[in-house]
DNA sequence: GTGTAATAGTTGAATTTGTAACTAACAACC
DNA sequence: GGTTGTTAGTTACAAATTCAACTATTACAC
């Protein structure tokens, strides 16, 4: 045990991702918890709609890659928090169109502050790293793995 | 809406660590998953015990960042199924001894095997990026963000 | 020693997620 | 215009995670 092979875990990608992802994804979350009482999916729904305007769940979907069951157990509850609106289309009426409510826009605003500014100190936090750098292999991993 | 302020979801640190960590780690589940029948946090504890031996469920707690209940539960499926056995400290009786079994050690040397393959894969797929930055910045983030 | 606090680990109940099956509406083909 | 296939979204059930309470043991204070 404790072999002699040239593995550490704690250069194993994956694993590195997740514990960064996590511990990144920790403080925020504190946020829009404790702020307005949403989950993660919710916000996500949320910054999709505050950044895109209107839009389907499955344009949201195609966009997050979130599953469609969770877009629309999130849906569900920002809707019942009145953040946002749901209407359905007229020529396919399996289609609904969603929008933030003012006071679902105003949350939007608020909490694009905070992930700015977040987001700057995370970088910042990384002194003279290439950040840069950093994202676009983070969105390369991202796009497609396997 | 569509507003002009300058962030971007898509640049959002949180948002991309969150979106790179599942996209690689799909991949590597359904290896563990398809091979061994194990959840996430069995490898986890499994390669703790695979690279650093007999350790405590604290120890894996303490090096992994791993909440109690999900090493308590992993271990216990660990044991079910023979992959781990536990011993009772002497001086210490609250303190349980984790040490993989013969099985057990198998089934980590093949995982770190695949492992280790995966994460070249993915090195490679980042072309002629620093990888070797991009480890020190995941690692810099996971270690304390705020 | 006795009482109090701390630590190791487990368990139960409430939330959340994942998977698959489902309803409703549209599309396309004959 | 009826059959078959596809798409939008929901729901039901099982699995996993979280949180808090719990047991057992040790440590510390007096």
């Amino acid at each position: 045990m404790a072999d002699q092979d040239t593995f550490d875990l704690q250069r194993f990608l994956p694993y590195l991702l997740n514990q960064a992802a996590e511990a990144s994804s920790l403080d925020f979350q504190s946020v829009y918890k404790s702020r307005y009482g949403m989950l993660r999916n919710e916000w996500r729904v949320l910054f999709h709609l505050g950044m895109y305007g209107r839009l389907t769940a499955s344009d949201i979907r195609d966009r997050s890659g979130l599953h469609k069951t969770k877009i629309s157990r999130a849906v569900q509850r920002l809707a019942e928090r009145r953040f946002l609106t749901r209407l359905r289309d007229a020529q396919d009426r399996r289609a609904e169109h969603l929008e933030l409510t003012p006071q679902g826009q105003a949350a939007y605003r608020d909490l694009r502050k905070i992930a700015k500014d977040y987001d700057e100190a995370l970088a910042e936090m990384l002194g003279d790293e290439d950040v840069a750098a950093l994202r676009r292999m983070l969105l390369r991993l991202a796009q497609r793995v396997s």
